[in-house]
DNA sequence: AGGGTATTTTACTCACGGGTAAAGAGGCCG
DNA sequence: CGGCCTCTTTACCCGTGAGTAAAATACCCT
């Protein structure tokens, strides 16, 4: 019951002892800053093991080693815990499109780019809240807030599709469905991830994306097998019914 | 307060009224089903609408102009109708794959078939119970049989990619990956769908098929514009910058 | 050294909602 | 008519978990 502390934050304090007397009061708002994000992390590890639901804050704070209290003292609420869970995955995406905005290649590469650093952010611990939280979870304020969030990344792919269409790096196709096509196969490693890590949430998106760029059906050497051959093969359970 | 029954089961009662005297109970039997099904198709609406923690039994009988014993009558736990919603979910998709296996066309029209099903069971009422549920909310009994269920329909569709490949109608791919991508998009269908019906799911399954199918990479006509064209339209935030 | 602030704890409150016991209401059948 | 089975209700119980008040501790600065 009493093998409180001495752990990582306390051990953080002292970088240069000979400070000026003002360091100190840095170094505290520093640690306080530290300390919130080391719940808000916890809380995201949690929500995408259990869900929110069944996460309670007590489970947060055992995690962390604290008391509730404690937890409330970064925090207002379990739902801004959420929110902010929310935010922190969103900022990763919104950051792949600013970055990409810079590239001077042609849209389907800037697609490319960003949907690499998407399925970084979903394979992320925050992948849960952003993918999975249900927004009747949140207060209506909060709920429209994170509407209008994954609104513009909605509308950013759109747009990057649209623009690849015209540059002619992507062939024609209704942007919105892709879009919605490309997101959900994306938002969908957050439902699988936690079961099956052994790919990287970066070489996920690139296997998709090379899925989707290349599509399913046979390229270019006109099908090996003749039409004629395909029926052969089936026609009534054949091979692998295993 | 008294504005009960009078409503469409007392109704469809009497259908013969000169029937054999075992006619009454086997009509009770009936009734007795047709009011379990309305039970467990409210509660997948609610489920849908508000998620399964927000919506109380309360809520799910009151729906049904009845009190929360009434609705324990017909099941035995909260759990229990999740899991009931999910199983009607799933059934529309194994039902798709049971009928796919009679037909003597290639396996990418097998493929197709299956996931037109696919996306209207994602669209259908029960869409959020088989998608978004989280079997953490379910005792290990039930889960476990979930993720049985689940995984037979991914293997299931590996299983025709597979075949697909073999006959020639898909081109070479991983099953794995290719699985999962087509179902991840397909299921989060059941994210946005409530916001946008504009489509039937199994018009959005159409749809998504054809943009997996084709491919994004611009087809045959070797990518109309030249690859400097192409570069041209980009270096620096050119059009579309609104 | 000691007042003051920042942080964390102990010890609660309280509403909500899953689940149940037991009493009615509505027939069906003898 | 009167008992019996089916279905529904009223009136509860009780655990859980969000959230808080107030005391205790740690830490800084003068």
């Amino acid at each position: 019951m009493n093998n409180r502390r001495s752990s990582p934050a306390a051990a953080a304090k002292q970088p240069t002892p000979s400070a000026s007397p003002w360091r100190a009061s840095r170094e505290r708002v520093r640690d306080r800053e530290l300390k919130r994000e080391a719940v808000i992390r916890a809380a995201a590890r949690e929500f995408n093991r259990r869900g929110y639901h069944n996460t309670s804050l007590d489970d947060i704070a055992a995690r962390l080693e604290v008391t509730k209290p404690t937890v409330y003292y970064y925090v207002t609420s379990k739902e801004q815990l959420l929110f902010e869970c929310f935010v922190a995955g969103v900022e990763q995406i919104r950051a792949a499109f600013r970055d990409v905005r810079q590239l001077a290649v042609p849209a389907r590469e800037r697609l490319n780019a960003v949907l690499r650093h998407y399925g970084e952010a979903v394979a992320s611990e925050f992948g849960w809240c952003m993918v999975r939280a249900e927004d009747q979870d949140l207060s209506p304020a909060m709920s429209r807030h994170i509407k209008s969030l994954k609104s513009e990344i909605d509308h950013g792919i759109r747009r990057l599709i649209r623009e690849g269409v015209q540059d002619g790096s992507i062939g024609p196709c209704d942007a919105k469905m892709t879009a919605f096509a490309l997101a959900g196969a994306l938002n969908w490693i957050a439902h699988w991830y936690r079961e099956d890590q052994s790919l990287t949430g970066a070489q996920i998106a690139e296997a998709f994306v090379a899925i989707f760029e290349g599509g399913l059906r046979p390229r270019g050497s006109a099908s090996r097998l003749s039409a004629r051959e395909r029926t052969r093969r089936r026609a009534r359970g054949s091979l692998a019914r295993r």
